[in-house]
DNA sequence: ATCCTCTTTCTAAAATAATCATAATAATAC
DNA sequence: GTATTATTATGATTATTTTAGAAAGAGGAT
């Protein structure tokens, strides 16, 4: 044997995360073993749950019903992330101070901003603290906090009073569960949301970043309601509704 | 024998460590010995947690594909700070509060306690905080602060007021970069030191990881006198004068 | 739809490789 | 010298991979 079995599966479990599916003949021939082999390789990870197999080879496991790991949630919709992402990036301007929430678009929006100088970041996202944590010239803030170890992520009122009583920002960037006009802003978790309000109070401009899954989605926990923001970054065309509820509340709308 | 059985193992834990993953046949060519004395050699250092074995070879026991944080290529002292660290660990009961600062010893320290239950962990180290955040019965709060990215810890006023306005602890497990008789505990940096005078002021009882390379060293800044440690765990048997300066101080020493 | 063909999957057995248990041997320590 | 430890040798056991033939799926042509 020429590599660990072991090794084999954890390289199967990389390439599927990355090109989200995998053929049986093509792994074969990659790692010159028969078929038969990687079918096996293939069953034993989908009883772990990484994957699920399907006719000719696997496709990545949605973790359907659950509630979606912060990993498994990165894909979703990665496109319209990433373009939401850099779109608000481009709102940033040297030496700005600014907060970044523990969203998924947030992380997008960090990937965007590494080549600015003189900014200084403060997010209660692990994720986007190791995003950034190369960067010498970002001055990079962790709120700290409980860990929240479903989203990776620093809540609880260790955080918040971190941010209240230490800090202020130019600029808030988050993204959250889901918006209505009546109910507002609102997300998954009550820790998530005090965070939020609370990097929402300390800071001049708050921006919303807002694919087309969050728009009329609502969840119990309210962050704020809608007339917080000042500026909502969005990838689809928005209808009247939407955009007469904005418009009338004075915020900013980009579509990208 | 051509060399040192202990010498053989050590290098099997340099070449996994930068390897991730070694083949039991191809050690024993290497060091042209029989697959079983390779085998052997796994399961003792298996036994220490290094390493963990699969069929054909082993793999790291810090999930695959992980980082190897700063000096962790430093496989000698390595052995010592696990040693340590396995040593610490057995001091913690369940339902303790700790504190871990940002020295490898602690990160050792973490690795011994992952199925401890009822443990909350307070920590600078955001390599701890990787490193416990998968263990679901550990409570894991962050001091957050400004991240620096030499040590990848959390440090600065920030740290601080976190750790004294909010937190107590019945330990406090840390480490430093030397000590002496005259000049107390000394770290590398002043922010580092701040950080750990405020885990040593909110702490019942303070625990100093002492490997043999930190006695007689001082550095400039100073984290506190050595009076206010009241145990030291060391791998070296303290010569009369070291033991006579802890013991006079009314320090508990154990040696590993 | 049914039939046909090609491909993939399944199953079970055989082949290969690695591990384990144990005893024997070699090296080192006391 | 004996005691202790490390290494090797051997055969039994277990894990993994391959092989090969049967069963089932996919897709096209009739």
């Amino acid at each position: 044997m020429t590599t660990l079995a072991v090794e084999r599966r954890n390289q199967i479990e990389a390439i599927i995360n990355t090109k989200k599916s995998v053929l049986v003949a093509e792994l074969a021939e990659q790692f010159d073993v028969t078929p038969e082999t990687i079918r096996a390789d293939l069953f034993k990870l989908e009883k772990k749950g990484i994957l699920i197999r399907t006719y000719g080879g696997a496709t990545l496991s949605t973790g359907s019903g659950a509630e979606l790991t912060f990993k498994e949630r990165d894909v979703v919709n990665a496109e319209v992330k990433r373009r939401i992402g850099a779109r608000a990036a481009a709102l940033i301007r040297s030496g700005e101070t600014i907060f970044l929430d523990a969203s998924t678009s947030a992380l997008y929006l960090a990937r965007n901003i590494k080549d600015k100088h003189g900014l200084t970041v403060i997010t209660n996202a692990s994720s986007i603290v190791a995003e950034l944590s190369e960067c010498e010239n970002i001055k990079l803030i962790s709120t700290g906090g409980l860990l929240s170890k479903r989203n990776m992520s620093y809540t609880g009122r260790f955080a918040e009073r971190m941010i209240r009583e230490n800090f202020a920002a130019n600029k808030f960037f988050f993204s959250c569960k889901g918006v209505t006009e009546e109910r507002g802003l609102t997300d998954a978790s009550e820790e998530e949301a005090y965070v939020k309000q609370a990097m929402m109070d300390v800071s001049d401009t708050v921006i919303f970043l807002c694919d087309h899954n969050k728009l009329g989605r609502k969840s119990i926990p309210v962050i704020a309601s809608l007339d917080r923001v000042d500026t909502v970054i969005t990838d689809v065309r928005l209808d009247h509704e939407w955009r007469n509820t904005f418009e009338g509340l004075d915020i900013d709308i980009i579509t990208v």
